[in-house]
DNA sequence: CGATGGCGGATAACCGATTAACCTGGCGCT
DNA sequence: AGCGCCAGGTTAATCGGTTATCCGCCATCG
């Protein structure tokens, strides 16, 4: 910048003030050292000016695994939005271990973020997230860390099962399955919960066997299905903690010789955009990825201008879309008998 | 630092030094600065650091979109490998828009990071990129740009097409498809020339209107189909530009009562992961999408680590994948006959 | 006619690390 | 005793911007 500075015949403070459009300096001028760093080709540093400013215009995004596609497009909103507001986007990932996750955090810190976006791994103690709040903001990417102080934002786990299952006992379906899902994440409890309390409330016994923990992969809907179909009254309806696992769930049944959708109804969470191009369609909770993603930006961005503003909790809507994989059960056991 | 330096009772640098486990500084000594660091909750300034280093151990990632699982996969990939070294990734999109593409460059470089990784946006010219390639290194994700004395990881477009189009000939097809892609990418024209260079090597004629451009979505293969069944003599198989357009094309089909894999043949691109779970489950050639992500971080830390080293074009190996979408035409005819 | 007040710009301290160059006490050696 | 040398530190300049403060000059005003 003194290189600048020193083409236009100005001092560096005034070169600094030029390229911010600082009123103080005439337009003439102002001219002139915009032509000399064309001429010269210089680039500002941004770094320097944080070190200065204590801004540094970017935020971290932490997620578990950038390949799933449910992060994906939240990462796809979360940054377009940042962007539009000239920050960038720092992005690193846990691998949902909790080790990691602490590196991430102290990397992303030492970088001087001006906020981190944060989806807690698995098991993430309130007391440490809290430790790491005093250096800068957060917005959690899960409703369910209440007694923290922090902005959040997170998909309706609650509304959104309810539905389901009521959309399922519609249907005529009594023995319902709930599939997948690591045991301890709270999603997947609020999840259950919900479950439960939707049979009960529905006057439908509620059998803890017919709850399968698994890992968030096809494979994980794949092995669950299998034990499901094994069991002396097996289900006739399975919802699943997400598409992928709903996914995998469908691939069992047909290696079992069982379509979804017709004897057996499916019904999965996220609605990747796979979901509507699966044979057959896959009924599933719709929770807006990309949404999320901009809703936890623009969040992070109005903290940013406003760190005293009170904290904010987002829960996105989530709705159900009825598609191929959850059919009556009155029609499948008219199936049944034809066969 | 000097905060820690005074709590330590020695200099500040002494406490930078020990913080980076100079041999210089004593053991006693290197632990009771760490103890203070612990003790006062002090996080190292990366950027500060940056500034006095020129090194900022951050390369950006610039990529059209996000939420495409191909590129999604490709991310991982780098992100992992570049956590691995200590290295923070960051993130921007172009929507392929060549200008967006200049101005998150731009940003990228004000941010000083040590690399670059970049997808060109469509049309992007030599000229330009050689320009911003003066202020850091840069990993193109493409090999068409030979001219440009850049390192570069892409997939191999010849010899995938090529495989695709002799496992079709093999078959038994004759009428063969090119559909979806821009027109002007280079990677589509590649494609297409392997494409027509082994019809015409195995004395089959290249028909023109036979291929197809479109926008590189499920829609773009669906309408590309419609307009190719209502041809006088229609083709009996697709080789399509990636697995969504194969997706489309597949749903065409199906939409003009046409099953892919049994009458007709489909082979896609990319391999995605839905590629196998799809039904029929897709033939495709197979590109790796992490695999590339993760040679180009390589690509790029080794650039980094030795400047000077002569310029490296990786081309990813890409396999075809034979999986239901691609039957044999002698057995299309058959069924045809049956019915 | 001297005081006042802008305007447009210059000076220099500062942000938080790094590092070349310098300092010092103690030990071994001749 | 004198000298060199080393281990273990310290000093201060530096990276590239930002910004509080100061300055000179000219127009305006009572």
């Amino acid at each position: 910048m003194q290189d600048v500075a020193d083409a236009a015949g100005v001092s560096k403070a005034t070169a600094s003030l030029a390229l911010r459009n600082h009123a103080r300096i005439s337009e003439p001028t102002r001219l002139r050292i915009r032509a000399a760093v064309e001429a010269l080709g210089y680039v500002y540093n941004q770094s320097a000016a944080s070190l200065r400013t204590q801004r540094s215009y970017s935020v971290g995004l932490i997620i578990k695994d950038v390949s799933n596609p449910f992060n994906a497009e939240l990462t796809a909103g979360a940054e377009a939005q940042l962007a539009e507001q000239g920050y960038s986007l720092l992005l690193c990932t846990t691998d949902d271990d909790l080790d990691k996750q602490s590196r991430m955090i102290k990397t992303m810190l030492e970088r001087d973020v001006d906020g981190l976006i944060l989806s807690p791994a698995t098991g993430a103690r309130t007391g440490d997230l809290r430790k790491w709040m005093q250096y800068c903001p957060f917005v959690l990417l899960t409703p369910y860390y209440s007694d923290l102080a922090a902005d959040c934002v997170g998909m309706d786990d609650e509304k959104g099962s309810v539905r389901a299952i009521e959309h399922l006992i519609g249907l005529g379906h009594r023995r319902i399955a709930f599939v997948g899902g690591y045991d301890a994440t709270s999603s997947r409890r609020a999840r259950l919960r919900s479950y439960r309390d939707t049979l009960i409330k529905r006057g439908i016994d509620f059998d803890p066997a017919l709850s399968i923990a698994s890992p968030v992969s096809r494979r994980g809907g794949y092995d669950a299905v299998q034990q499901l179909l094994t069991m002396p009254e097996p289900p006739t309806a399975a919802y699943c903690f997400s598409d992928v696992i709903a996914f995998g769930v469908m691939l069992g049944l047909r290696a079992a010789g069982i379509e979804a959708g017709q004897s057996f109804a499916v019904i999965g969470f996220d609605d990747v955009e796979e979901a509507s191009l699966w044979h057959p369609s896959l009924s599933t909770v719709s929770t807006n990825a990309k949404g999320i993603g901009e809703q936890a930006a623009q969040l992070m961005l109005k903290r940013i201008a406003e760190p005293e503003m009170p904290v904010q909790r987002v829960i996105m809507p989530s709705r159900l879309v009825e598609r191929d994989s959850s059919a009556a059960l009155v029609h499948a056991l008219d199936q049944g008998e034809l066969s």
